[in-house]
DNA sequence: CATGAATGAGGATTCATTCAT
DNA sequence: CATGAATGAATCCTCATTCAT
């Protein structure tokens, strides 16, 4: 394993046992076993290596909903590939301490990372919604696009609650809901959009 | 005002404003005009400050989730209410903020206020239920509890999405999902909660 | 004496005994006996700290040559307060090694700096050239302002000698040469610049 | 190009472009195209690098204040000479910025340097008292020590000016006034220096 | 000879908290 | 009650230098 990798994978160890706040330079090194000067042979700021951490965590999402999109052949599947995802989501617990971390620096006022993560999450939810097309051949309207922005921020706002510890309920249960949501509760929901759209352009 | 008002006050100017990093005693107190040592006398502690806060602002939203509780006879009012109180959420920028700061003390380590959260959270989550009860005559299962906790998570999720502005959705098409969602996505989904529930106590 | 004067002193201090390099915080606090994190009770930055000093001296500087600009009735005092003055800067040592200091900061890409320090030398120079003005009726030509940028100039250039203890001359032998330049070389040699000015006009 | 002059050459740029401040070993040896550690094989010290520049530099300057002394017959031609040779320091910025920084240095407390420099300046100051001996006649008093002193450091006080851009001369106009200076100024007021040295011992 | 990873001491800065007045 | 000066530990970061390969 390289430096790098050894840098990655100490602060995403620290992160996910002491969270963001405690993920000190010196934390980081020591759990990688090297100096803190070494860590500046590797990455110029403590924000790079963060940066990486969420690069590779959203380029990971980016990819499978990529990857998910590309059997469009077998919506069962893709189906299962959604729900298995989102599921290894919720034990992601360095990333998603991460992504939290990162939309707490935009909140408190870091502009180019706004401007950053705006990009990568632009393409997440294109991601999102293309697959959401395929699967229940939605078509490209504002309230279809809402859709996939309360799918999304449902996940995120679970996660968050999971990592505040505020929901009690097994991951199972949870994901038993999000299964049935997929399986038989958006088929079902979009028609309703769909008839609701209707109903307004006949009104027009 | 008195002091620990004054303190408040400032405080949850400081934090919405500038966020919980900069949200340095120095610059509380400056908000709230007085000297740094003036804050010790009314606060053991920089924490205690958030906890107070903390518990105002959940104490906020625990008294708008019951205030929507109470006029049990009327369901079509219920759904209207809970929609319009959604709906005013996406406009509380200050206080949107707010909490996702709190968020972030916690997920930084701070367990008073974790402790906090989580007794405040039970009980709107509680409240949430009733209302589901009493609208679509949920039962106090596990899955109906999680199906409450994605309906919770949904709504920070996307008001995080908003605060982080990488949802360019208008507010009213977000609403709108929400509507119908309300109206008759949910009585939907949960009959098909319910048909499983029953298919698997049979299969029992 | 005060905190900001306690920390002036100080910085001086060590200044002139260990150079600006290493005029770390820390031994300016421990030489103003106070911790390094009271500096910052007084001060944003080390740089400010530095700032006042040499606005301090510089402002010393101005308003000497203000001042010894407004008894214009007596050629005789000027000239033994310009000498007086220009003594003196030879032992402040610390003003001294901020100035090249400074001057380094502005060398080493310091444009904020560049521009502060430039206005501040600007009031000086043309203090300077008021002076002469009044000793020898200098008039404003081009070539009477280059000769007093050469004077200034001299005198930082002898100045920056002494500080890298390359001059060993006696501050009296170099004194007397510059009493003799004030007393009659320059009278002399601003006869000679207006007799070259008169020549090109007449030429001309 | 060999190792040692391939170091000097980058370490030369690196001071003259960033100052001596961001003259790190590893920007040296990135503009010299090798490694940290080969720099290590060539140079036991940093400071030796900086002791072989400042040398290099010094002899550069002592061999042009040689060059000018050596055709002692012609005085008008020594004369041409110095004002040709100051003209062209300043534009020299590279060398003039590099010299500043060693200043620096020095005034940092790098001892090695400033023996180096002391010795150099030595010679330096010497051949020019020798071009004001075969120009003027000067005798070898303290007095004529001084005065060589003097012409010394206005120049590199004028260079500093240029430096730091707070001198809005053209260098045309500031040498006019060097060559009045060296033409008559010089001869007019050394006699002035030799009346007073004779008043002196007459009086004694 | 050359590489570049690693060290570790040292620098500036921040901030909750205390305490004499 | 109030002030604001002072503390000191913790944080990020830099860089000359060493050394295994």
């Amino acid at each position: 394993m390289n430096g790098k990798s050894k840098i990655l994978f100490a602060a995403k160890k620290v992160i996910s046992e002491h969270g963001t706040n405690r993920a000190t330079v010196r934390a980081i090194a020591e759990e990688a076993g090297m100096s803190t000067g070494a860590i500046y042979h590797y990455y110029k700021n403590k924000e790079e290596i963060f940066y990486d951490l969420l690069d590779e965590s959203l380029s990971d999402s980016i990819r499978i909903a990529k990857g998910i999109k590309n059997h469009v052949e077998n919506k069962e599947k893709i189906k299962r590939d959604v729900i298995q995802k989102t599921k290894e989501r919720f034990y992601k617990d360095a990333e998603n301490r991460l992504q939290h971390h990162f939309a707490h620096e935009i909140l408190s006022g870091n502009m180019d990372l706004k401007q950053k993560l705006k990009e990568k999450y632009k393409q997440w939810n294109l991601g999102i919604e293309e697959i959401l097309v395929n699967l229940y051949g939605l078509e490209d309207t504002p309230l279809n696009k809402a859709l996939s922005s309360w799918l999304l921020g449902a996940v995120d706002g679970v996660i968050l609650q999971y990592l505040l510890e505020v929901n009690d309920n097994k991951v199972e249960d949870m994901m038993k809901i999000f299964e049935l949501l997929i399986d038989k509760g958006l088929p079902e929901f979009i028609q309703l959009i769909n008839a609701m759209e209707n109903k307004k352009s006949q009104g027009t």
